[in-house]
DNA sequence: CGAGATTCATGTGAAGTATACCTTTAGGCTTAA
DNA sequence: AAGCCTAAAGGTATACTTCACATGAATCTCGTA
C-alpha cells in the first residue's frame, strides 16, 4: 500500500505540467477580478452604507453563469469585512452565501431557513418545525448580536417553484422586526425574466438596486485565462493558440468564464495524464467532452432511485423507437415494467410528469406539449444529451438500478 | 362543404395522505432527604 | 418531594397520491349549399 501511495506521490511531484494547479479549480479566489470593475464598484457603492453600520438596501444581479458575480460579491464582501475589521464599529458583518438550486439542502423556505441557522452556527432538525418556528429561531440568532448580514441567494430562479413569494417577501422585510440587527437580500438569477414571476411587491422590495453582469467577450477571456495560466502552469507549457482558441470557444457559447477555466484544467489533465509536456489544441477538444460527460454524469449519479428508473425507462425507449418521437404514455408504460424488474414502488403518472418538468428544467430532457387531435394530447420528450452520455448513462443507471 | 360539437390522453392545479421527524406533556419510576 | 425517563399526543415538511377540471387539434355531426 505504502509502496502504492509512494508511486502516486511521486508522480504527483514530478507533474510536469501545473505549477499551482489550484488556480484553475472552481473554488480559487483571485486577488483580482478582471474586467469586471464597472460592476464591482457598483456592488461596492451598494454595499458601502455597511461600514457606517447603515441598513443596504436589497440588490437584484443578473448574469448567466461565469459572468464572474459570485467572485465580484465575494470580492466586495472581502474588502468590508478587512475594513470593518480594521475599523470596528460596535458590529458585525455577515455576508453568507447560499444557492438555492442545491437539491434537498436549500430549495424550499425551510431548507433555505435552516441553511442560514447552520452558517449562524445554530442547529435545526431536517423536518418537524413549522416553518415559522424556524424563521423565529433564525430571527433569535440573528439578534442575539449587533449585526448585519448579507444574504446572498444565488440562482432564486431555480428556486422560485418552491419557494413562496411570500417567504421571499417576509425576507426581505424582516428588517421592520429586527432590532439589533440588519439584513439584506442580494438575489441573483440566471433569468431576467425571473423578476416578473414574483408579485409586484416582492419584485419592488427585491430590485431596489439592480445590477447586470454581461458575458465576457473573446478579449476578455484570453485576458482572464492568461492571468491563470500564467499560475498554474509550469512554463512554456501551453501550446501555440490555445489560450486563444479557448477564449474564442468559450466566448461563442456564452462567455461563461468559470467553464473556460475548467477546460484550460481539465486539458492540462489530459496532458498529464499522457505524459506530454505542453497542452495543445488536441487536448482542449478532449476537454471539452469530458467535462460535458462529467457534468452530466454527476448529475445522474445523485439522482434519486425514481428519477433515475424514470430517466433509464426513458434512455431504454430511445434506444427501441429510434428515431420515433416519444411521448408521456409510452414512458409510463415502460417505467411500470421497470420497477416491477427492479422492484420500485410505482408512482403515479401524475407524479411522472413532474419528475418529466424536473429533468426538463434540468435540462436533461426536451420536452413540449403536442395535441394530437383525436388522439389526445401529451408532451414529446426528446432527450437533449449527446449520444456518448446517453451510452454512459444507460450503464450507470442499469448499475444504480439492477444491484 | 364547413361550422361547431365531440373526443381522447394527458396536462395541471388543489387538496389529501403517508412517512419521518419534532416538541410537549403527563405519568411512572427512582432517588434522596 | 424532586428529578429523570418514557410514551403518547399533537404538530410539521416533504414526497407522493387522488380528484377534478383544463387543453387543443383531429375527427365527427349535421345543417346547408
Amino acid at each position: 500500500m505504502t509502496l502504492k501511495l509512494d508511486n502516486i506521490f511521486e508522480n504527483f511531484k514530478n507533474n510536469l505540467i501545473f505549477d499551482d494547479k489550484h488556480v484553475l479549480q472552481s473554488n480559487y479566489n483571485p486577488s483580482v477580478v478582471e474586467h469586471r470593475d464597472e460592476q464591482i464598484e457598483q456592488v461596492a457603492s451598494i454595499l458601502a452604507p455597511v461600514l457606517r453600520g447603515d441598513h443596504v438596501s436589497n440588490l437584484f444581479i443578473y448574469g448567466k453563469t461565469g459572468t464572474g458575480k459570485t467572485l465580484s460579491i465575494q470580492f466586495v464582501s472581502n474588502e468590508l469585512l478587512k475594513r470593518i475589521k480594521e475599523e470596528g464599529g460596535g458590529f458585525k458583518l455577515r455576508i453568507e452565501y447560499i444557492n438555492c438550486k442545491l437539491k434537498n439542502v436549500s430549495d424550499t423556505d425551510y431548507r433555505i431557513l435552516a441553511e442560514l441557522i447552520k452558517k449562524l452556527g445554530g442547529e435545526v432538525p431536517a423536518t418537524g418545525l413549522p416553518t415559522s418556528q424556524v424563521a423565529n429561531i433564525f430571527m433569535d440568532m440573528l439578534e442575539k448580536e449587533k449585526q448585519i448580514l448579507i444574504i446572498v441567494l444565488d440562482e432564486i430562479d431555480h428556486a422560485v417553484e418552491k419557494i413562496s413569494d411570500d417567504f421571499l417577501y417576509k425576507l426581505l422585510r424582516l428588517n421592520t422586526e429586527l432590532v439589533n440587527s440588519k439584513i439584506s437580500i442580494i438575489g441573483i438569477s440566471n433569468d431576467l425574466g425571473f423578476l416578473d414571476k414574483l408579485n409586484p411587491r416582492t419584485r419592488s422590495s427585491l430590485s431596489q438596486e439592480e445590477i447586470v453582469f454581461p458575458p465576457y467577450n473573446a478579449t476578455q477571456l484570453k485576458d482572464i485565462l492568461e492571468k491563470r495560466a500564467e499560475r498554474a502552469f509550469k512554463r512554456n507549457i501551453l501550446g501555440e493558440g490555445v489560450i486563444a482558441k479557448c477564449a474564442a470557444y468559450i466566448a461563442r457559447e456564452n462567455g461563461d468564464a468559470r467553464r473556460a477555466i475548467d477546460l484550460l484544467r481539465v486539458a492540462g489533465e489530459l496532458a498529464e495524464r499522457e505524459g506530454i509536456k505542453q497542452i495543445i489544441v488536441r487536448h482542449l477538444d478532449e476537454a471539452k467532452d469530458k467535462i460535458e460527460r462529467d457534468k452530466h454524469i454527476d448529475f445522474i449519479k445523485l439522482q434519486p432511485k425514481q428519477f433515475q428508473a424514470v430517466l433509464y425507462a426513458i434512455i431504454d425507449l430511445c434506444d427501441k423507437k429510434k428515431n420515433e418521437p416519444i411521448f408521456t404514455g409510452d414512458i409510463y408504460n415502460e417505467y411500470q415494467e421497470l420497477c416491477y424488474k427492479v422492484k420500485l414502488d410505482v408512482l403515479t403518472q401524475r407524479r411522472i410528469g413532474d419528475i418529466l418538468s424536473e429533468f426538463e428544467m434540468a435540462g436533461i430532457l426536451n420536452v413540449h406539449v403536442v395535441s394530437k387531435g383525436r388522439m389526445g394530447r401529451m408532451r414529446e420528450i426528446k432527450l437533449s444529451l449527446p449520444k456518448e452520455i446517453i451510452i454512459k448513462a444507460k450503464e450507470i443507471l442499469k448499475e444504480s438500478l439492477f444491484y
